[in-house]
DNA sequence: ACAGTAATGAGAACCGTTGTCAAATTCATG
DNA sequence: CATGAATTTGACAACGGTTCTCATTACTGT
């Protein structure tokens, strides 16, 4: 059930960039970030286009995209290509990939139960991490 | 006892007529969606209200609150009672109501494992139910 | 009833994101 | 290398959800 698309992209300076940028930060960064820090980097790349790129990038499943609690989407290269999910603190924002063959047999078993299919799930773990936890 | 913070709240027709809306639901709902129903039942309360009052009754752990895909916020009146999930489908809207105990403990692992406490999930499963996917 | 204070509503303001479209870039060919 | 077709880019406008502003209205305790 993989589904590499034929995709046909282009290389091009600033998908480049935006990819660069990306894979060099451990942590989630807004398109808007990383505008910013190509902008003052010199090689500026368009807004749009950075907007653009990540959306095909997320698509494509290269990067993993989250929604912070205000709905601003945060992007970060994928540590591990497959399906996974995240566990985030409400305290700080903190996000752990986890992976879980359970929940994927549990959504695809109850949906098939009902007959249905096509199914996708979307699964959404939070808490407080232990630094938040201590410091209440 | 823990306790009801010591919210002064005034209950208020608006305020009344929101959570009501909400509590006929068991679907997560957007602010717009509170807004446009309430608005053709007859009691009109404004949009800035809506957003006022879900946010408070969101912070007060009285509705649970989840960002849809697109960034949009969703609120969903708290089931303190019998917690469950919905597969939906994608065609027709149909919903059934499902319980899965090994997601809840999934959740609850996965989140330990990495430090985390007072953990709450949202598990949404959705695919193409029976006769929506013969219909294609 | 009355004053004090929280809540409301209409509309403007915000801000992340998406759409528009002409110009630039890339690719496949001749 | 030249050329043309198809993508991609970028500046800016437009969008849509959400928040802010502030004058007006509705509760509350006395």
């Amino acid at each position: 059930m993989t589904g590499q698309l034929p995709t046909t992209r282009r290389p091009t300076r600033q998908r480049t960039a935006i990819a660069e940028a990306l894979s060099h930060s451990p942590e989630f960064r807004s398109a808007q970030e990383i505008h910013a820090r190509l902008a003052e980097g010199g090689a500026g790349v368009g807004l749009a286009t950075v907007y653009r790129n990540l959306q095909a990038m997320a698509a494509d499943g290269e990067v993993d995209v989250i929604r912070t609690e205000d709905g601003e989407a945060v992007y970060r290269a994928c540590a591990t290509e497959d399906h996974h999910h995240h566990v985030v603190c409400r305290g700080c924002g903190l996000a752990v990939e986890v992976t879980g063959d359970s929940v994927e047999r549990w959504a695809e078993a109850v949906a098939a139960e009902h007959g249905f299919v096509q199914v996708r799930h979307t699964v959404e773990v939070e808490g407080l991490c232990g630094d938040c936890a201590r410091r209440r």
